[in-house]
This record gives structure tokens, C-alpha cells and sequence, in this order.
DNA sequence: GGCTATTAAATGCATATGCATTTAATATAT
DNA sequence: ATATATTAAATGCATATGCATTTAATAGCC
């Protein structure tokens, strides 16, 4: 039997792997959605990252960089990064700690709030949409169990 | 009143978007998750998007790149370059259509199976770990509902 | 004080992802 | 058949993300 040809093997395990991986049932159904909140953001020069981004930040007081990424469960050199953009726009502020010259204090300029602000509207307008396309009590129950994965903890 | 101090300002939005955004919700549930499988992937040289991507090439048959970015939902320029290291690992295979000199049949090779099957194992454990912490019937109402997503549909 | 361990953030490297555009090739209208 | 429209995949550009490592600076130890 030559390769690649029929390859008379319908393997069970990817065919009920691409219906029950559950990463697989995150990451697109996070495509999809993201997709969605971005295009609603763009005309605001942000995206749903940024938005939550800044959302994080301005909930919190003069935060690092690393307690912003503790805080959203992202590590710590992708938070690094995606501060950048949100920094060149001037939407976030980052200063050195005095006392710890390794540290920076991060914080939501009044651009910064001004763009959040702005885009709130556009982000609840979306946000409304999936609740009623979902039905409000499973989007609620979707959104409370999806807030239960924690960062498994580096022993 | 100067700019970039106190900031008096608890920001209603602000303070109630970290905890109630989907996208949010979805971004960081997928990154917690993501970061397991990947984890357990990783001595088979494999993503977990790269698992779930071999997985669907194998069910279908001789699928364009189109097919299968439609078939997980993701854009199709995304897809094209998703292949790339699969290709060059030798686990999936391009071939040119011959009727049809723009399109590529893809397929995986009896190496791409061979180290699917391999890191099935591996993929299993993440999966059942996750079910017996989430609860089997909270995990599968989960998975179930996160599937609902569908990409909408350019009018 | 001075050497070492630790820690905060940044970087190198790789994959993931989408939008707009380009390239190549097929399909269509005239 | 020929010019045009459409279509499949690839590319340019930008953000997103993680791991390992580097860089810079503080903390600890002797």
C-alpha cells in the first residue's frame, strides 16, 4: 500500500477530538467573539485586548506590570508587550517606581479614559447582543464558569 | 486640577467591564487553558492548536485551506500560515489541485498520524483532569454551549 | 562593603490570529 | 477570444501570547 492515497482510516480519535477538546471548543468560540467585539472597537482605535486592558488598569492603583498580568492571567512578558501600542497612543502611562528602579508603575492617561470611555458604548452594544442571542441566564452561567479556570499555580 | 495623579475617579464601566466582558471572560479562560494542553503537548513538538488542526484535516477528505479555516472558524490567511511549521514538520501535506492550479488538497502524512496519535495520550489526560475539576456535566454543557458560536456571516 | 541570590521587566524566538491587499488562475460576459 | 469579474491562497502589517533568557536593580549574606 502506497502513502498517501485512500488511507482507509477513519481515525477515531480525531474524529471525536475536533467535536470534544475542550480547548479547541475555547479557542474558537474566542475567534468568533473576539471578532465580533474587535470590529466594534475599531473605529475607536482599540481593541477588545486593549479595552479590557485598560479597564484592568484603571480598577487598579499605580499596579506593575506583573500585577496587571497576574490580574488578567497572562504572562508576564505578553503583558510587557501589549502595553506598547496602548503606551505609543499615550492611552497608558508607565513610570519608573522610585524606590525600585525595576519596577514601573502602570496607569490610564486622560486620553486614556477619554478613548475607554468612548468605546464603552460600542462595547455594550455588542456585549447586549450576545446576552440576547445566548439567552441572559446561560450567557451569565457561561461567563461565571469560563471565570473559574485559575492559573495553575508553578509549584 | 493636574494631570496623572490622584484621579478621583472610580470609573463605573471600568470597574464592572473587568468582571461581566465575554471576550474577556473567553480570552482568558482560552489562555488559562491553553497554556495545560500546550504544556502536556509539548514533548510531541505540538500546539494544541496544532492537535486540533491535525485533527480536522483527518476527518475530512483532501480539503482545501479554505474548507478547513471554515471548518474551524478561523480566517483563511490565519490557516495559511497555521500550516506552515505542520508543512515543514512534514506532518501535513500541500498538494496543488490539479484542475484547479490555486487550490491546495491538504492532507496529513503518515508522520502527521503517527504523532497525533502519539500525543492523543497526552491530550486525553489534560481533558479528563479538566472534566474531574470542572465537573462532567458542568464540562459538557461548557463545551456544548461554547460551540454555539457561530461566525457571522458576511451579509 | 562586596559577592551572590532574587526579582522586575524586556528580548529573542515561535506560534496564533485577522484585515486588507496582492498574486495567480479560473470563470464570465460580450 | 478577449477583457473583466471572481476566487484561492499568500503576503504585508499589526496585535496576541508564552517560554526561555537577558538585563538591570534590589535584597541578603559574610
Amino acid at each position: 500500500m502506497t502513502k498517501h492515497e485512500k488511507s482507509p482510516r477513519p481515525d477515531a480519535a480525531a474524529l471525536a477530538l475536533t467535536g470534544i477538546c475542550m480547548a479547541h471548543a475555547l479557542r474558537r468560540a474566542t475567534r468568533v467573539v473576539s471578532r465580533e467585539y474587535d470590529a466594534a472597537l475599531a473605529r475607536h482605535g482599540l481593541t477588545i485586548g486593549q479595552f479590557t486592558l485598560l479597564a484592568h488598569i484603571q480598577r487598579m492603583t499605580n499596579p506593575s506590570v506583573q500585577a496587571v498580568a497576574d490580574a488578567m492571567f497572562m504572562d508576564q512578558s505578553a503583558m510587557s508587550r501589549g502595553l506598547r501600542p496602548l503606551e505609543k497612543a499615550g492611552l497608558v502611562i508607565l513610570r519608573m517606581d522610585p524606590a525600585d528602579k525595576r519596577r514601573r508603575f502602570l496607569s490610564v492617561s486622560d486620553a486614556g479614559r477619554i478613548a475607554f470611555d468612548a468605546a464603552a458604548g460600542d462595547w455594550q452594544k455588542v456585549q447586549s447582543r450576545l446576552r440576547d442571542n445566548l439567552g441572559s441566564a446561560e450567557f451569565d452561567m457561561l461567563r461565571k464558569t469560563l471565570l473559574t479556570f485559575e492559573r495553575a499555580e508553578a509549584e
